[in-house]
DNA sequence: AATGAATGAGTCTTCATTCAT
DNA sequence: AATGAATGAAGACTCATTCAT
């Protein structure tokens, strides 16, 4: 085995994918430079290219994986005996613990519509669309079988989902970041309880 | 006088800052060229720069403009001898008539770390900032008074904002736009009443 | 007036193209670069791109040009009454006085097909198309006077206009350069004449 | 001895020669590219460069070839007991044959200048100036056996390739392509003849 | 010897900013 | 004071060439 400091030569792909996200996360999409990213992945800037056709389709491997990955994450944690509040927060606890990844989510929910319609429309939304249709899905069933009060569930999906990221790490620079406990603690307040005294 | 159809030589900040304005919320801080502020405004590109030090300046004039006209709304709206749910609406309600602006609010919102750390940190959080800490001076009257539960008066801000934002403009695409008055019954509904039953 | 040497400002599009016709006639189009241009027309970069929207429009309009240039010279020189051999040793005689510009029509005919065939298509034929169709309506002509034997008068202007540059610029590597007299001669000598002992 | 499928190992520079020969012929120099090369010719790259220092050695060679190739063809075909005119025209005939070589021929000609002045000097005439000098050896004979008029042997020369080639592949887009016979009559009657009447 | 993944110099193009008029 | 023509730094992308396997 290698003792040196080498990367096995197929994590190339990897770099770069990984490398990217993290630029997306911090300066996102129009701000990041294929030579930034090659810089931090540590490989030429033709590399990029003999991986992904071009800037944006490196952009949509990485929402597309992210998606999927957050799927995974959250069929894996479901457990359907439990209440919907519970699952609910199990998952996001789960999806948590990526604190990385939530740069990115955030970043990218942000910057939906900075690319002029055209690559938003097509692009960027895959994400949040994705996420809002699955919690929908549990919406609708938390509420056929009370729950949780009546809705609409996508809305609800949605609002859910905002109130999460609000929470998260959208909110770095607005509060103090919040520890896990305080997100979920926070969202269980916001979301279920509401402010509206007894 | 002139007795040309020339305009005061004073309207040209004025126009320069609304056709910017409108570009940024149309297209986003990048996407926003000095070309099209120029062609918009009705002015000579070099004017823009005899106002604006720089598109960086020309941009944080704007959001400086947007924090006082939001500022003075609620100023003029709340009637401190209703109770805090009510004044909250009333200002939501009076803010949502400048539908115009909301485009700015969102894309800004939305926009905030496009710009690299840099920029993003002296810049436009400004906006949020400033918001959240108008309300969370409510938010602190309010339970004290024991209208609403008690809580962490500046995260409650914020959330508030952000709900509010998410039941506005920025669900553009991920919901059916909801018209003035269904934004404010899903506000009362997600922020104040909460989902859990009973 | 300007003791200067500055030139009018008005002059900038004109050398842009005196630039781009010398440097695309000395290096064909694919290594002719923009800087390039911009270094020889003594302007910046970025001026080639207020006047051309890219490289191929540039282009496009020096063929434009040329061709214009061209039946320009031909009608002004035409004399309806001479024989029509007369009047074509005319016309090359005139033409022959653009000697820069011949170094872009032979450059341009012999680089044709160099785009991959879309550029070519619709682009650079136009010159030989253009010149070969005026050439051929004056062969019809000398034809139905008995000026000249019977033949193709398409084909027979295309054979003219290939041996005219045969004898002009192309040759420079290849033969010595032949002054107007020696080109008129020779012209006359293998086109009309032939080879064929009496 | 391999027992495998592979091809002997000498195979291989034959076979980037000729893959190279035909992407030259189609795309020209510059448009071809290494990759393309290495794909058509079913090895790596990296082959490639085990033969040739480079892109240009490598045309280089292809052009060297070619010339060796089309003189061969006209050794071959000539007899010395027909009359020039004749042997002119078999001569044409047979390298007519080579139909494939053509596009090369054409194409290369049609480049010469393509590279900038550096290549062009030491590169791609020589196929030209071989061929001229050789059909100028045999327009001397001619004129001294007195079958074609007294003109200068090199310019002569020159002019009947000029012809050729305007014949043949070069007009591809500006008049109908002509068959074989087509070629050898109209080079008879333009080269040989002329268009003067009686 | 053969390979092709990796590289980076070199291209075209955009746009914030300047400055002569 | 106002203009917009001119600029060049910066960005996405290509491709001849190298080198570890």
């Amino acid at each position: 085995m290698e003792t040196t400091t080498e990367r096995k030569p197929t994590d190339r792909r990897k770099q770069v994918l990984e490398a990217a996200s993290r630029s997306f996360a911090a300066f996102g999409y129009k701000a990041t430079t294929m030579d930034q990213v090659a810089k931090a992945a540590g490989v030429g800037k033709g590399t990029i290219y003999t991986f992904f056709a071009n800037k944006e389709e490196l952009f949509e491997q990485i929402v597309k994986d992210l998606i999927a990955e957050l799927k995974d994450v959250a069929e894996r944690t479901l457990d359907p005996a439990l209440p919907f509040a519970d699952n609910l927060l199990r998952i996001l606890q789960q999806v948590l613990a990526y604190r990385d990844r939530h740069g990115l989510i955030v970043k990218l929910s942000q910057e939906v519509k900075e690319f002029g319609t055209p690559m938003a429309t097509g692009g960027l939304e895959a994400v949040e669309r994705s996420i809002i249709s699955y919690i929908a899905g549990h919406v609708s069933n938390a509420i056929a079988k009370g729950e949780i009060r009546e809705s609409d569930p996508v809305l609800t999906a949605y609002m859910m989902l905002k109130m999460y990221l609000a929470l998260t790490a959208e909110g770095g620079h607005l509060h103090e970041p919040l520890d896990t406990d305080q997100v979920l603690a926070s969202f269980r307040f916001y979301c279920l309880e509401g402010l509206a005294v007894g």
